[in-house]
DNA sequence: GTAGAGTCTTGACATAGGTCCAGAGTCAAG
DNA sequence: CTTGACTCTGGACCTATGTCAAGACTCTAC
């Protein structure tokens, strides 16, 4: 297969299966003798693996670990769970920044409607 | 005042002063002879408030355009509170987002106790 | 008058994850 | 053999919010 197929079939762009290559994503392919890239569906697969775990908050340098990882054949859910568990660390703290935000804002509009407002009614000069 | 004092009173560094000025939170101030720029107390305060807005979560621009509408001087609180509105639903969109890839998650490592593990038992091969 | 701190402008660098472009080469169909 | 689609490389560009550096100038204190 050549890149624009892999491409169509994981659902990313020529550009991005090449980026991926950079990244580490995906080793680099053999070629054919003009030099276009060629890959076996597999390679497919691991492109939507890879999207699958981006999707999931894995950054790309995480995903590529993961699937390295994976390479090394001995990737067990045991052995991988963590990184699940890390991103739902990050995401717990994430929602706790934005609920705190959120509160900060209310108690702001709260202040709006007794007449305290951040808006200054007075110029806020230059 | 010079600039290193509005930095330091305002609690930023004089590169943001400057990158504020340049994005239009700060008007372009009074020069020296020098060049030098001068500010007024009042700048301080508005670097102050910029910098509360967007610790509630407005963009820049967002909040270029709040202190451009208090400029006018016809801000109030009730022509400006949907600002704050529009930030609140941005904030609960971006919770319910992360609370759907949170449960993606959970449910991944829940299928990986049940031996159905994402990172491929086999190979996933470039 | 000189040292050191502050300021000036312009422009590059940083993150994250791509996207897009130019110019050249290649492949398949008619 | 030509046309159009595809691919190659290398690098620039994008968002957003700053941060940093170079080289020149100015201000303050001694």
């Amino acid at each position: 297969m050549k890149i624009g197929q892999v491409a169509a079939l994981a659902g990313v762009s020529v550009d991005t299966v090449r980026f991926y290559e950079r990244r580490g994503v995906l080793p680099a392919p053999e070629r054919m003798p003009s030099g276009y890239r060629t890959y076996t569906p597999a390679t497919v697969e691991r492109i939507r693996l890879a999207r699958r775990l981006q999707a999931l908050g894995l950054t790309l340098d995480e995903v590529v670990d993961a699937l390295h990882a994976t390479d090394q054949g001995d990737a067990t859910c045991a052995s991988e769970r963590w990184r699940l568990e890390a991103v739902l660390k990050r995401i717990d703290a994430k929602i706790t920044e934005l609920r705190a935000v959120r509160r900060d804002i209310t108690k702001v509009i709260g202040a709006c409607d007794r007449g305290e407002c951040v808006f200054g009614e007075g110029e806020v000069g230059g």
